[in-house]
RNA sequence: GGCCCCAUCGUCUAGUGGCCUAGGACGGAGGCCUCUCACGCCUCAAACAUGGGUUCGAAUCCCGUUGGGGUCACCA
């Protein structure tokens, strides 16, 4: 068998979506574990739509998951170009190629003139289908505005057996002359794949299962090049929750947008890889696990519709899961963006502590900054219901035990609390609520004596007076 | 509409003819733990679209129906 040879064909039309990033996850999880190559081609050839900012955006979204590639932009190979636009001298000679074979010919029928034709098939609820004017014109190369058609064979069919789908046949009858290269000489899609993944001995395509109609129009060409056909794999589509085809109208659907709401690569990588992909009972895959688990036979075959909130729980895990100067690493940005420069040791120490209730990179920031900045902000609703002339008391004990034992270590002070609390016969809880809300301005916190403890005294102690004197009294 | 693909809890899925009283995960409900919030743990509710076959036996194989999706360009 020759080395798996795969690709990752996007078309430079927007940035990288859920769908793509998955499509090219299923690719570069195939050759890593086959040790083979991961191709990245961009397919430009829609000079309406494509830009050199989607480029950048789908290099950026590729590099930010990890999907490295061998061959393809800014590391180029054996068969660069990467980008179809500097490929069409390629095209050019195949298409040549193809109409001395008597397998294409030239077509001066205008696409004004074909969708009249179309409208009016349309109105008379028939099928339209090029009716093969040019076919035998032989209308000479170089003829102004003329286009190539690959000629379809008018009878018999054609079958595949793809990995996912299984087998697939479709009647030659349904398929029309299409045009493979426009007058100016770019190809259109079907035969700008086909030609370079045979010029790139491409050796499985794997892509959305939108493209099952195009595999036998691209089998019927390769035949006609003369080149072996590659193996196929149809990944269904990713939908959203209204089952439609998921969009811009479903939300989040930017890879990037991912890593800026404060998601972890792993963690999306995880999602994609087992929204479709599975491996028994087993839920959670490091990219290793996944390329050494990664199979073609449990790839489903139903469309699968994209659920944020397994994303999240996904994200939460990996939070767990990431080693921390890693984890502190990813935060750094965000701090940054909060106009927090984190002292790497104390950051470590703090890390554990909002690592279990954070779900996103972006909630663990905002429960970060507060251990960086003096004096606190309080949640109106919480001051007022836990600093009042009642528990000012209880506070001013506690700054005087904080003040006390507060190098002793969280333990102690935990201890010195219970004793406390027990002094005054209540439960601890109602002891530390009024502090963490005099140390943290809300309800909702880390622990709070190792809270205490990473704040250190004379921000714990400056917090809780400036409780008290907000009660004032 | 033609052609093609698909069909297990709300969602992602396990299941490749007997191991299925259909398993796991997210989400939901309840509980335990507990200084708050989480985490963790336990329990519960929740599915083989439907009708025919094939077979000793079908979620698993075949056919129809229904439903969903894709595609019908000088887009990819």
């Amino acid at each position: 068998m020759p080395p798996v040879r795969v690709r990752f064909a996007p078309s430079p039309t927007g940035y990288l979506h859920i769908g793509g990033a998955r499509t090219a996850l299923f690719n570069w999880l195939w050759a890593r574990k086959e040790k083979g190559t991961f191709i990245l081609r961009i397919e430009d050839t829609d000079r309406e739509r494509s830009t050199t900012q989607s480029v950048q955006a789908i290099l950026d979204g590729m590099k930010w998951l990890g999907l490295d590639w061998d061959e393809g932009p800014g590391v180029e190979g054996p068969h660069a170009p990467y980008f179809q636009t500097q490929r069409l001298a390629i095209y050019e000679k195949s298409a040549d190629e193809l109409i001395a074979k008597g397998r294409a010919y030239r077509c001066v029928c205008t696409k004004e003139e074909l969708d009249k034709l179309r409208e009016q098939a349309a109105k008379e609820k028939r099928g339209f289908k090029y009716p093969g004017t040019c076919r035998d014109r032989g209308i000479p190369k170089g003829t102004k505005g003329a286009v190539v058609r690959f000629r379809m064979p008018d009878e018999g069919a054609t079958a595949f057996r793809d990995l996912v789908k299984g087998e697939i046949t479709t009647q030659h009858k349904e398929l029309q002359d299409e045009v493979i290269l426009r007058a100016d000489g770019v190809p259109l899609y079907n035969f700008g794949a086909v030609v370079d993944d045979v010029t790139m001995e491409i050796t499985l395509v794997a892509r959305g299962d939108d493209h099952i109609v195009n595999t036998p129009r691209q089998i019927l060409m390769y035949q006609a090049l003369g080149y072996p056909v590659p193996v196929f794999a149809h990944l269904p589509m990713i939908l959203g929750a209204d089952k439609q085809r998921l969009s811009k109208r479903h939300g989040a659907v930017s890879v990037l947008q991912y890593r800026d709401d404060g998601y972890l690569p792993h963690a999306l990588l995880n999602y994609l890889a087992r929204l479709g992909w599975s491996h028994g009972d087993q839920e959670i895959f490091s990219p290793g696990e996944l390329v050494e688990k990664f199979d073609w036979e449990h790839v489903g075959a139903t469309a699968g519709v994209f659920n944020p909130e397994k994303l999240l729980w996904l994200d939460q895990q990996w939070i767990k899961r990431t080693p921390l100067p890693e984890l502190a690493a990813h935060l750094e940005p965000l701090l940054a963006a909060r106009g927090v420069k984190a002292d790497p040791e104390r950051l470590r120490n703090i890390l554990p502590l909002v690592l279990e209730r954070a779900k996103t990179l972006v909630e663990m920031a905002d429960q970060i900054v507060t251990f960086f900045r003096t004096g606190v902000s309080f949640d109106e609703a919480a001051a007022k219901k836990n600093l009042t002339p009642e528990t000012r008391p209880l506070l001013e004990e506690a700054r005087k035990l904080v003040a006390e034992r507060i190098g002793e270590g969280a333990p102690a002070l935990e201890a010195g609390f219970r004793d406390l609390a027990a002094r005054k016969g209540l439960g601890l809880g109602k002891v530390a609520q009024p502090v963490r809300v005099a140390v943290t301005g809300t309800t909702v916190s880390p622990p709070l004596f190792e809270t205490l403890v990473l704040l250190g005294r004379d921000e714990s102690l400056a917090r809780i007076d400036a409780a008290i004197s907000r009660i004032g009294g």
